[in-house]
RNA sequence: GGCGGCGUAGCCAAGUGGCAAGGCGAGGGACUGCAAAUCCCUUAUUCCCCGGUUCGAAUCCGGGCGCCGCCUCCA
């Protein structure tokens, strides 16, 4: 099965077609919980992941924890105890967050202060090369000795040295040059190095870690659009200026999510934690509201848009648990079948074509459409009952409508089935007075009755978690 | 200013040369004792605007307008 990925360094489709994958994704930065914004790279390149595995195919899927950087420093200072603390506690949360989002974990998720020694290595080697120059306890690339720098963003050197809104470093021997490695400040995380004591650049961490897990070339390299320029580009120019070799071979970049229009950020206090979001609107409503939407374009955040992802989830939730409660009994003609399976290609088809989750997530709504016509029709149980298995069958290397209908135990399922049996009897003899009390007493408990010319079934509400 | 991208119904949104997916919402009808659910019909002769190429364009080309991201830490 083909599959076309837009590439930010190609700027076109390319095929993706090795069975095993090694994939690298830009993880958190543990000084914070992760807001909602930030979860959406996770849920689409996991749900790529995903696919990639239903395929048949390996995935070595690697994202990095940043757990030493000036924001941790700061974070730590405010609240007056070690950087590596706080780095603990948000990793943790992390970690949470995780779960709550319905993102599986990644195959390694490497620690920078892992990769200290690595990386100190690797600098060396950079500046052996003459790619990069210690100044004062510092060290910085030098982006002159990459001539290729600015292949990924398109940026051209000399139009980016006259923007004047690059920071004058008067250590730096070019404005554009950046640091590898940091010296220590009193009281800030340090490790040894040739150098003095110090920390690493967080450009560099990506790099040795990619190239330790996966090796270069490796397939794929995602993150934020907002990555593309200087992270991403300053990654190819240390990768490829040591190794002479491509660093990556496709580099994916979501969209960002945005509030009002304006891209949500922690700095711009227009912001909403994960947690909160998928506390208030369920993990599969905050998936579906993500693969909804074309992962390269932006995506705005709302209320609205949030409850409307939760009712659409809802409504494929009703048609599957009603259509799993029918019996398994009846022929499948021919007709329908071929429909199902031209809607399974229209699946296919469309997450082929740079992973169009929104196009694909249409066709299985179409699947849902065919199924509710089929039966409104008079077709047969088991027609039904294919069509919801194929819904499920599709669904899951998104991470979507994979929860079981929730039922009761033994007897209040018993208990359920007499109050229904009663109120049918109620309904004959058209009191029909007590016999809405009894529905309406059972939805308060959240049982939710439905009549049916084929009887009354039941469903318990408010499953998704 | 440079680079990248976006502009499709009331709202969200797929589609990138051959009759405009899907979702949410709204209106009408069928079914029902009622309700819910479901089904049917209606809600874009048209895809920001203006030109051009083509038998044919939302889709390609040129020019506008508007919006966003990046150029500084950032998913």
């Amino acid at each position: 099965m083909g599959l076309q990925l837009y590439s930010t360094l190609s700027r076109r489709l390319e095929e993706l077609s090795s069975d095993t994958v090694r994939m690298y994704v830009c993880g958190p930065t543990v000084y914070d919980l992760i807001h909602i914004g930030n979860a959406r790279p996770f849920i689409v390149f996991d749900a790529l992941r995903r696919y990639l595995k239903s395929q048949g195919r390996e995935v070595i899927y690697v994202q990095n924890i940043t757990d030493v950087d000036d924001k941790i420093i700061n974070r730590a200072r405010e609240e007056g105890v070690p950087a590596s603390e706080i780095a603990a506690r948000y990793t943790e949360e992390y970690f949470r967050d995780l779960e709550r989002l319905g993102v599986n974990r990644p195959t390694h998720s490497p620690k920078a202060t892992e990769y200290v020694a690595k990386m100190v290595e690797f600098i060396e080697k950079l500046i052996e090369k003459g790619h990069a120059y210690v100044v004062d306890g510092d060290v910085y690339f030098s982006v002159a000795s990459f001539p290729e720098y600015g292949k990924l963003s398109g940026k051209v050197l000399e139009e980016l040295k006259a923007g004047a809104r690059i920071a004058v470093d008067e250590k730096k021997r070019d404005p554009l040059d950046f640091a590898l490695w940091k010296a220590a400040k009193p009281g800030e995380p340090k490790w040894p190095s040739p150098w003095g004591e110090g920390r690493p650049g967080w450009h560099t961490e990506c790099v040795v870690m990619a190239m330790d897990l996966l090796g270069v070339p490796f397939d794929i390299h995602a993150g934020g659009s907002d990555l593309i320029f200087p992270h991403h580009e300053n990654e190819i120019a240390q990768a490829e200026a040591l190794t002479e070799k491509p660093f990556a071979r496709i580099w994916l970049h979501n969209g960002m999510l945005t509030v009002r229009g304006e891209k949500m950020a922690k700095s711009l206090g227009n912001f909403a934690y994960a947690r909160d979001v998928v506390e208030r609107y369920g993990t599969e409503a905050v998936r579906y509201f993500y693969l909804t939407r074309a992962y390269r374009k932006p995506l705005d955040f709302s209320d609205a848009a949030l409850s409307e992802a939760k009712r659409a989830v809802e409504g494929v939730y009703d048609f599957l648990w009603e259509a799993e409660s029918l019996p398994e009994e009846g022929e499948i003609p021919e007709a329908f079948s071929v429909e199902l399976s031209s809607l399974e290609d229209k699946f296919h088809a469309r997450l082929s074509d740079d992973f169009d989750t929104a196009g694909a997530i249409g066709a299985l709504q179409e699947i849902v459409g065919a199924a509710h016509r089929f039966r409104q029709a008079g077709g047969d149980p088991a027609g039904v009952r294919a069509a919801a298995a194929l819904v499920r069958k599709l669904a899951e290397p998104l991470g979507l409508f994979q929860v079981e209908r929730p039922r009761a135990e033994g007897l209040t399922e018993e208990l359920i089935g007499l109050l229904i049996e009663l109120r049918a009897e109620l309904r004959k003899q058209k009191d029909f007075a007590l016999a809405d009390r009894i529905r309406a007493r059972l939805a308060e408990l959240g049982v939710e009755l439905r009549d049916t010319p084929t009887g009354t079934t039941w469903t318990i509400k408010g499953g998704d978690g």
